[in-house]
DNA sequence: ACGCTTACCGAGCAACCGGTAGGTTTAGTC
DNA sequence: GACTAAACCTACCGGTTGCTCGGTAAGCGT
């Protein structure tokens, strides 16, 4: 009774479900984007949906299993940190994707409000992420960051920096080079390396 | 018949319907919040509501003018900046002010979607308040910041800062110290400046 | 006293929402 | 080839949504 058992092909149908989803999700939101909606874009019907997701709760959990697959790919990134490097990579690869970017944005703003589904997932994955980027900040400079900021100080500002900056470019997408202002946040972090 | 005269009375009870209005977008998001739900806070029926406002949208107007009026206090915020230190004086204002904070982060979450009548609000925001930000470092700092940055330059990284931030402390408002996250990053953009 | 505007409210409506009940068809297993 | 479970669909339901229609009562300038 908890979850159905699926095939190989149910499980590429599920795959194909959560994108419709998620890109449902990025034209109005979780609260806006119907079952019908996300249905209609996967090719079924909404209880066919249904057969899959038992609610739309259920489907939002899919949405972030997803993610939490795909940008993690399975490795603990506190004890195996990224390197500044790598993140910088990060925001490149977020700038040629931006659906899935927008998809996120749109839960992160709605998971602020009382009752969210998506609420307890951001709350986890801040906490997780602040981690990482510490280690990733340890790994880069030790315990002193050039600024005389200890790695503990200055990962909230980084891990705020990616998502401050992709709703600005979120609403001028070509205007708006996130990469480039993700640069210059880095050479604020070390005004000694190369412009 | 573009909208109603209001008296003195008229124009009060507008006020406590955006109040509402407000309180009801922090509780469940624009898409969310229902105009009964808003006029059951306000204390009259659904269309004692739309007496007022025409629509939701235009109750959503009225929702961003307020936001408007209220934080610009009607001067021009380029042409007059603030000091570095008024902007930390912000920051600090806005952790006593959850509420209002909650609704218009949920506010920007929602509009990065296609049709979000927030949109054109927050994309022209977001250039004004990088206008302003620009002057108020270079206000600081003049034409090259410590790290080595324009004011150009770190103008969005510091309205990304402001944004970002205030994400991570409404998942955890007890305990993320957004005021000293923010200092931090102050003692980023000038570390010779006392810790 | 009269008329006009403002300030509401009750009833109702078409559209849509997430979800259930109960089926039928398809695919895989023994 | 029988059986089973997965993979769907049609029909439907009660609730909610934003909004319109058509009022009524109170204030106010003349």
């Amino acid at each position: 009774m908890p979850s159905i058992q699926h095939s190989a092909r149910g499980h590429a149908r599920r795959d194909e479900i959560v994108r419709a989803a998620i890109e449902t999700i990025a034209e109005r939101g979780y609260r806006g984007a119907s079952l019908a909606a996300v249905a209609e874009k996967a090719g079924l019907s909404q209880q066919g949906l249904l057969h899959y997701f038992r609610s739309k709760e259920d489907l939002l959990i899919g949405v972030l299993q997803w993610r939490h697959e795909t940008d993690t790919g399975g490795r603990d990134i506190v004890a195996e940190p990224m390197s500044l490097a790598a993140t910088q990579g990060v925001v490149e690869a977020n700038a040629h994707r931006e659906a899935i970017v927008r998809t996120f944005s749109v839960l992160l703003g709605e998971s602020v409000t009382g009752d969210h589904p998506a609420a307890e997932y951001f709350r986890l994955r801040y906490r997780r992420v602040r981690e990482a980027m510490t280690a990733t900040l340890r790994l880069e400079w030790g315990d002193r960051l050039p600024s005389g900021l200890t790695p503990e100080e200055a990962a909230p500002l980084a891990v705020a920096i990616m998502d401050g900056l992709q709703f600005q470019w979120l609403h001028e997408p070509e205007s708006f080079d996130m990469p480039a202002a993700f640069r210059a946040f880095v050479r604020l972090l070390d005004p000694k390396a190369a412009p």
